[in-house]
DNA sequence: CAGTGGTCTAGACCACCAA
DNA sequence: TGGTGGTCTAGACCACTGT
């Protein structure tokens, strides 16, 4: 990581530095290495120390470096490609808990039915190389479960926590067949999601909504929240080639 | 937009500040209003400047503000959902310009042909609501198109611009059988697409790469960007109920 | 303990826009 | 011209990590 000129030009200064230190970062480092901090850093390049951090921010967002406190700032690993689709979701899945509640006024308007009305919550999260990189909350009326004996259980008192969230999911899988559409957007990782992601609040994570239908009615609707920084959603007819890490086209042409 | 308390809490400023922000546009301001400017917001609730700005950039992020320079910080429309598929893609899309060039190493190797292999590139443009919101580079090897008589244009010097893009997307959908395998990531804009997006460099964007298959082999090669502040992507059979927006629920539970 | 990144401050100047 | 957001500075203190 050689010193640096930063010859005045129009463009911010945070955005040059963020340049060279990309570079630098791919011809110089290697995945899991440590780089300068950010004080020796921000005296290498001539700028003040916020102005180094707004440019290891942007790096950050694009999961190129991964900053620890009280460790240092790392070349971070390529982005997991996470498959997202019903089938073949079910082994790196936990179920975290379960509980059965109304439903809000929001939470009952975009399920379709009365506010109100009793509604399972299935908590989720995946865990992909020994991390937590997604959230889930899966919603399913309450009334679409009791329909069905085969999956009622036991117990007097509704089964709550794990239990019932995979009953809850078995009865789901046996359900879908018409077919689920999504959404993908940009949110932020409020305080439950953030802790169950072990990121602060206000990390960056991409939000999937799918809705499942079945009998041409929606059954079911899931929001699941995906670190941005380390993962890359991949959809569709997994058959083909692997999917290309785009990083490298777009920097190509 | 009240005055504030800011009581001390273990959590930073800023994400109290965006809290407390995030309620106000909310409940107190509609869709284009412009809020307070960031010297007095900051006076009024008792911090720095840039503490406020962290929080604005927190929920510019999440696509709930819009700064306009030299205007002021305006309280965002609702996110636009962009369908992403082959079919319904033709309206909104309009040819920007078309070359012809070597392919570059990586290139190559994401699209399976000889480095230096004659590739076309298809940069194109997605205009919703008279904003541009997303931007496409398409690539696909020149070979494939030789060898179709009805599409190899007239000129002996082959067609450039919007011509050949035009005739390259006919071939395209003419060819595209075996389906369309996707990824979606977090990225930032560089110089180009920012440019064309009408955004500063480092604007925030979902990156979905797309590999089309034809006769079990990859055809082509599609890198599209779209404003992560402005887009919502949906997917799936678009049957069923319209997608409901997200924020609804996440911060309903 | 020393060293790291995370937060916050007070102030300055610039680029842009409308009147 | 006055007001807005965008950039940058120099410095301080805190929270966390390893030794």
């Amino acid at each position: 990581m050689g010193t640096a000129q930063l010859t005045a030009v129009p463009e911010p200064k945070y955005w040059h530095l963020r340049t060279v230190l990309l570079r630098a970062i791919d011809s110089e480092f290697t995945t899991g290495q440590v780089i300068p901090n950010e004080r020796e850093l921000s005296a290498r390049f001539g700028v003040a120390r916020a102005t180094l951090r707004q440019a290891l921010d942007q790096l950050e967002l694009e999961g190129r470096l991964v900053r620890r406190r009280g460790i240092g700032t790392l070349v971070a690993a390529p982005r997991v490609g996470v498959p997202v689709s019903r089938r073949e979701e079910g082994e790196a899945w936990q179920v975290v808990d379960c509980a059965t509640a109304p439903a809000s006024e929001r939470l009952a308007g975009a399920l379709g039915v009365a506010p109100g009305e009793a509604v399972h919550t299935v908590r989720r999260v995946r865990v992909e190389q020994g991390q937590t990189v997604a959230t889930e909350s899966l919603y399913l009326a309450a009334a679409l479960l009791e329909q069905v004996p085969e999956i009622r259980l036991s117990g007097a008192p509704v089964a709550e926590g794990e239990e019932l969230g995979r009953a809850v999911l078995r009865r789901l899988e046996r359900l879908t067949v018409d077919g689920e559409s999504r959404a993908v957007e940009l949110g932020v990782a409020e305080a439950e999601e953030a802790a169950l992601l072990q990121r602060p609040p206000g990390t960056p994570v991409l939000v999937v909504t799918t809705q499942y239908a079945a009998g041409g009615r929606l059954a079911a609707l899931a929001v699941s929240t995906y670190r941005a920084d380390t993962c890359r959603l991949t959809f569709g007819e997994t058959g083909l080639v692997e999917v290309t890490p785009v990083s490298a086209v777009r920097t190509a042409s």
